[in-house]
DNA sequence: TTGTTATTTGGTCATTTAACCAAGCATTTA
DNA sequence: TAAATGCTTGGTTAAATGACCAAATAACAA
């Protein structure tokens, strides 16, 4: 492998890990359908309002998304939304591990 | 959210982290092509046999990939192989960040 | 049966992560 | 200008992660 062919999949990785924590998810699900200030996500997140801000950054650290102050407010919105498209795959994957698990047990 | 959209966010948020890794992604990619037995995918990983096989065992519980064993050797491939469509996606959000990093440099 | 090959498992350790609290910084309101 | 609001940053700490080594297991070969 390249040193380049390395940094592309360090990337997507560090995409995929940034979407990889249950809040991140959430959050940027909420994004699909369109920007959403901080106070608006931090309503129904159960945690302090530094560690929601620090999971925005890492979203943004990764490109998933885009914040803009205006006036006291910072608005995130998803910067490519094709990110969330995926979803549908990800929940065949965990059907299937749903209906194997229902099997064993 | 109820219970269960919880349970769900977290299942699907496992198979990102799971594929968060470089190693662990790279390893799904070569997974696309069909089934590898992990002495082909170690061939070109420089860690240890012990690490890569907790990596594929990481894979394997989140439901990415299966494994059988033939004789000696143990062969992986993906369960459900959409779950590398979604590359080109996360390849336009890398893309978009190293355009605006190449703008801020 | 003994050895060899392919892979997994258990243990250890350094690093990273994610949570909280306290403090800092803009921006707006009083 | 002072106080309040909305968010971020820095510090601390416990827990999770990922790497390695050594040892275990399983299947085949000698």
């Amino acid at each position: 492998m390249t040193g380049k062919q390395k940094a592309i999949i360090e990337a997507k990785a560090n995409v995929l890990k940034a979407l990889g924590h249950p809040t991140r998810l959430w959050m940027a699900e909420q994004l699909e359908n369109g920007e959403k200030c901080v106070c608006e996500l931090a309503e129904f997140i159960d945690a302090d309002f530094s560690t929601i801000s620090k999971h925005l950054s890492v979203l943004k650290q990764a490109g998933v998304v885009m914040d803009e102050k205006r006036g006291k407010q910072v608005y995130y919105k998803l910067k490519v939304p094709c990110i969330l498209k995926y979803m549908s795959c990800v929940e065949a994957v965990i059907r299937a591990q749903a209906e194997e698990r229902a099997v064993i047990l």
